[in-house]
DNA sequence: CGCCGTTTTGAGGGTTCTCAAACGGGGTGG
DNA sequence: CCACCCCGTTTGAGAACCCTCAAAACGGCG
């Protein structure tokens, strides 16, 4: 097995501060794996064994209900650890992840958690800034849900999309993974109909155009405005 | 001013390893204060300069939408920490805390957090275990806003805030401090009337008692079966 | 080329919101 | 001590929004 390089972790928060030896230290440790679209990493409820570092590709953290219906609670993309439940004294992680494209990711033994806090400068205090973005990203979500009407719902989702994973082309924003009007629905606690509909309505103003399991915003400013207010 | 006494402290999770003399510390670093029901303990966007132990009473955790909408993030009782901000790295308080009734708090300047995380065995550990269970929470909220009816929303926020204010009498469970219908619709993302009609309804099927600003669960397992499914 | 998963579009109905008005109880001030 | 006033609550009617059910078109992959 040939050694990861030392370049993947260079300048990614949790090792910002950290020099090469150390970069190294921890690369010998992990465990590295690929993971093909649609496929589970860890389950809702499963006994949390490792955390993960996403190098490439985009994960789908989802959370399934008594009745079956699920909702996905977050993307993850490059470079953010997922799985990270034993930052938060958790044993068992509290949602699902599954590739939303085809991933590559780094995996930790859970028991090297407090080795990694204790010994690497940094490390906590970023990951727990990542845990607090998390955090209020959720608080937001929250209030969308709770106060917001689907329309704006699903601008939002859309425009958090854009701004996290956006990659321009010469259209406008592309949406860098595959997604179908089911997952967004499922962001958004609607059903794919509406999410067809409104689209459909959007593409005819202009807002954004999509195909198959593939969106591009040709007006973020345009969706900006939706999200706003109804009048 | 009169000492603190130590066992205001004693047994609370992020204290509950700490010897006598720590806490003896920590105590005489903290400042008391009494709030009055409906006061604000910090606002939304402010620079966090302090964290809080809520000693007795209940805070009310809100955020507020740009077009002036409220809703509810999380109530706090007595023993747990709030306004912890500086665990996650933030400088800013991410919603407003006020106080839900008539409550005394503890509270220390920010700056003396990562001394308390690197002193104090335990502390890191336990505040985290206790954002984490926040956090899933949160999750657990998301979930019921997305796929909930709103009837069912509205007896999962009762059940939750009976189980974890919770007071028995002998009509059944009482939610510990004062709540009125606007703020349990501000909990689940829907209006004050819709709130009174269902608790009008309840009450005639026996779950629940409520007068003013008052709310007595009967039935908890009435309750329950609403949460599942509509059928 | 055929199948399956995704998307589109229509019609109808139900839940919940909005608007409106009146009631009740508790606290405050006279 | 009583009366008034304010805040919280109740209830009704109508409408809007979105979901459910249904069916067909589309496009990629084997």
């Amino acid at each position: 097995m040939s050694k990861l390089d030392e370049s993947l972790l260079i300048g990614l928060p949790p090792f910002s501060r950290l020099e090469r030896p150390q970069i190294r230290e921890i690369l010998d440790l992990a465990v590295p794996r690929r993971y093909d679209t649609g496929s589970a990493i860890f389950s809702e409820g499963a006994e949390a064994e490792r955390f993960y570092l996403l190098l490439d590709g985009f994960i789908r953290v989802i959370r399934t209900t008594p009745t079956g219906e699920q909702i996905i609670a977050l993307h993850i993309a490059p470079g953010q650890l997922f799985g990270i439940a034993p930052a938060l004294q958790r044993d068992t992680y509290p949602a699902a992840a599954m590739a939303a494209a085809d991933c590559i990711a780094l995996s930790w033994p859970v028991r090297l958690w407090n080795d990694f806090i204790a010994k690497y400068d940094g490390f906590a205090t970023e990951t727990y800034r990542t845990v607090g973005e998390r955090l209020g990203e959720m608080q937001t979500r929250i209030v969308d849900l709770a106060t917001k009407a689907v329309e704006q719902r699903v601008a939002a989702a859309l425009l958090r999309m854009v701004n996290q994973t956006g990659r321009k082309t010469e259209e406008g924003i592309e949406i860098a993974f595959p997604i179908t009007r089911q997952n967004i629905s499922d962001m958004t606690g609607t059903t794919l109909h509406t999410v067809s509909r409104l689209l459909s309505a959007w593409e005819k103003d202009g807002l954004v155009k999509s195909t198959r399991k593939h969106v591009v915003v040709t007006s973020p400013h345009g969706l900006m405005m939706l999200c706003g207010a109804t009048d």
